[in-house]
DNA sequence: AATAAATTAGCACACCCGTGATAGAAAGAC
DNA sequence: GTCTTTCTATCACGGGTGTGCTAATTTATT
């Protein structure tokens, strides 16, 4: 009986408006008035789909989050078998720093939400951040030899424990500097530094005989 | 005859007041009133040594930046000649890690001025950031087996220069991974992951004879 | 056409904001 | 004492905010 509309479209719809402000006028800027004008409604509609501003911001940054997850993810589908495995592992991981605008706007949005969980507490901040660890275990894992395969749950070589830390704060510090001091390291020297770095990762599943993984391995990074 | 205050240690007073409410309030949340209130004072009082928010912020930016490199530049004339190179080299950088609760204002504040800058460009931002450099490729200099002297502004070693990149893309992602994911990445953490990445960079002063740096090295990190 | 539910627009309230302005308090100089 | 300058407290203005609330508007069903 009802006027229908499509409730999760109207619900990304202001989700692309919330980032348009927060990458215009900050954390602060995004308000439930602003918002709303930046997406052609008004306050009451917006106020329709997300009864508090709390949900409007946690929707937005469940949304982005999963964005972002997704892309990741098509973006391995389509290319794990076709580009030699240190550009694949490159280009997935270039994904996560903000390169162009739409990254750029993910990752302010990212620090906005370190901002608004100071004050109503929004959870989604450290959830990303944590589900990469397998992410970069499994690039480092193959980066250094070892075969296409999940990566053994016990009796891991330490060394690809540690790489893959030390990837993971890499790519984290290669997001940061290009997002804060853009130009001492802009996107083309993001690129280079990133498969330097990349490059770096030794080759460890040769001293090691890598078909005896049950061997314990006691010392390593800790 | 005039009623006279220390004006300096006045200001100096309302940034600590200022770091207080960034910590508790968010970058948004620094409002001359609420900075006069963390302070004890009164608006007037404190719009008499700012008489704007934009000065407030300003000077705070500036003091608190000042006082890290202050810092890191007396811990290194008190521990130079003291302190094995590898964990000097550790001890430095930890200065500009939040790894404890100075440290995690001093962040929170450089991501308050991040934020500040969208809407009225303080400048202080990317300065401390570029400073660094310098101090980088010295202690990578150093670490990788060169005497203890001036890096040479040519002709250096390009995989120092590279190392020197790496640190600094490395600090940098400890520093916002202990910030944002500290769960994640706990003091403790830090200073081991850290430790052990300085004892990855590798010794370069031995292959190529140091003793002969004119000779052109073209290729490297590009 | 009538109806009922979903959707939208807008007002109202109390609160916080930056800043201009003004009146008062404090304290060294004469 | 008085004077003079600095310092402090406070009000006022226009504007933005979250949110509770109500009245209108739309639209699929009957």
């Amino acid at each position: 009986m009802p006027k229908v509309v499509d409730h999760e479209q109207r619900r990304r719809e202001i989700v692309d408006a919330v980032l348009r402000v927060v990458v215009r006028d900050g954390a602060a800027g995004a308000s439930v008035r602003t918002v709303a004008a930046e997406a052609g409604w008004s306050t009451g509609a917006v106020r329709h789909y997300f009864a508090t501003q709390r949900e409007l911001r946690e929707f937005a940054a469940r949304t982005v989050t999963e964005r972002v997850g997704t892309r990741i993810r098509a973006y391995i589908a389509e290319h794990e078998f076709v580009l030699p495995l240190p550009e694949l592992a490159a280009r997935i991981l270039e994904h996560l720093i903000p390169l162009d605008d739409q990254r750029r706007e993910e990752y302010q949005l990212w620090l906005a939400i370190g901002e608004w969980s100071r004050q109503n507490d929004l959870e989604e901040s450290a959830r990303m951040w944590a589900e990469q660890r397998d992410m970069y275990l499994q690039i480092v894992y193959r980066l250094s030899g070892y075969p296409n395969e999940p990566v053994p749950a016990e009796n891991l070589d330490p060394r690809v424990a540690a790489w893959a830390e030390y990837l993971h704060v890499f790519v984290d510090g290669l997001a940061a500097q290009a997002m804060f001091v853009p130009d001492d390291m802009p996107p083309e020297r993001v690129r280079t530094v990133l498969r330097a770095f990349l490059a770096e990762v030794p080759s460890l599943a040769d001293e090691p005989p890598p078909a005896d993984r049950s061997r314990p391995v006691g010392d390593g990074a800790g």
